[in-house]
DNA sequence: CTCAAATAGTTGTTGCTTCAACTAAATAGG
DNA sequence: CCTATTTAGTTGAAGCAACAACTATTTGAG
């Protein structure tokens, strides 16, 4: 057993990262829990919404009749279905969006976006935009822009192989 | 479609997405979404911890006589003061971490890795290692491994200003 | 046709994060 | 000095998410 300076210690079997690896490691791990927070600020402060709201606005504004069952709209915003119902719930009672039931199959919900849920969404896109600029477009190159969106895709053919996450965002 | 914002007097025009942003921007949102849970998933299931309590315990394990001040590991761990706080009275309460007065700043509280939470880390660190690995490091090459570093770097210079984000991590 | 299993969604509980309020100690201004 | 402010940390309340349990339809096997 050998302890290490700049690993956990103990040597066992393990591959270890390697200075390259653990550097980017270390930066995604820190966007990863920095980002949502700063999104969540700006869509508090300006729109009073929180970041998934919004998405799921979004997801339901570009969807025809702006209305997807909730099914759809859990696997597009990466949600599991509870999670789902809790906020539709919330943003209902807000006058944002309706729910009724499916006439194809009453087992299911419809979610649509109503009048009002456009119109915060409409307020709130630009922004938002504006903050994912600042935050994420504007310090890459085009270059690294285009890097980034493979890194993306490989990096999803892990975390969500069936691509379920698709809707037109933003 | 062109939506305007005033602010200041001042009306701008939104700059929309093109796609090459609009692609890179989905995937990343996707990411920051998805790998949370999935490295909660894992430690959960293999070691009774949650990704934050792990970050913790290895930031305190690679520290001078694994031992911080809790406002230097709320740094280190990107966490505010009140949560990290929260953490430690769980972790401490678990025999993972002690926590005792600062002797020079008596305002200040040290927290330290207790026997046990040393080897609970030692015994969790293998598993998430390899969950880094298949999760994020595997599926990239070299090239984007390094291309991630330096993307990371850049947005890292907007969401974390400071750097704070600096301990030794994995 | 019937009954078991799968699917769609909701609800309640528990736990973690955030926010605001608070205590206590160190520092700085007059 | 001595008071005012800043810094370090804790605590309690409120809100959101994960999980489990539940109802209600639909499908499918025999």
């Amino acid at each position: 057993m050998k302890i290490q300076v700049s690993g956990y210690g103990v040597t066992m079997d393990t591959r270890w990262l390697s200075e390259e690896e653990r550097a980017a490691w270390v930066r995604l791990i820190a966007i990863v829990e920095l980002l949502p927070g700063a999104l969540d600020a700006q869509l508090r402060k300006d729109s009073d919404l929180t970041h998934f709201e919004y998405f799921v606005l979004a997801m339901l504004s570009e969807a025809p009749d702006r209305t997807l069952r909730m099914t759809d709209l859990a696997q597009r915003t990466n949600a599991t279905l509870p999670r789902l119902s809790h906020v539709v719930k919330r943003i209902e009672a807000r006058g944002l969006v309706e729910r009724f039931p499916c006439v194809e199959d009453r087992r299911a919900t419809n979610a649509g976006l109503t009048p009002d849920g456009w119109d915060v969404v409409v307020a709130a896109a630009p922004g938002h935009v504006e903050e994912v600029r600042s935050l994420v477009l504007d310090p890459l190159t085009p270059k690294q822009i285009e890097q980034l969106q493979v890194i993306g895709d490989a990096l999803l053919g892990t975390l969500d192989p069936a691509h379920r996450m698709n809707g037109l965002y933003v």
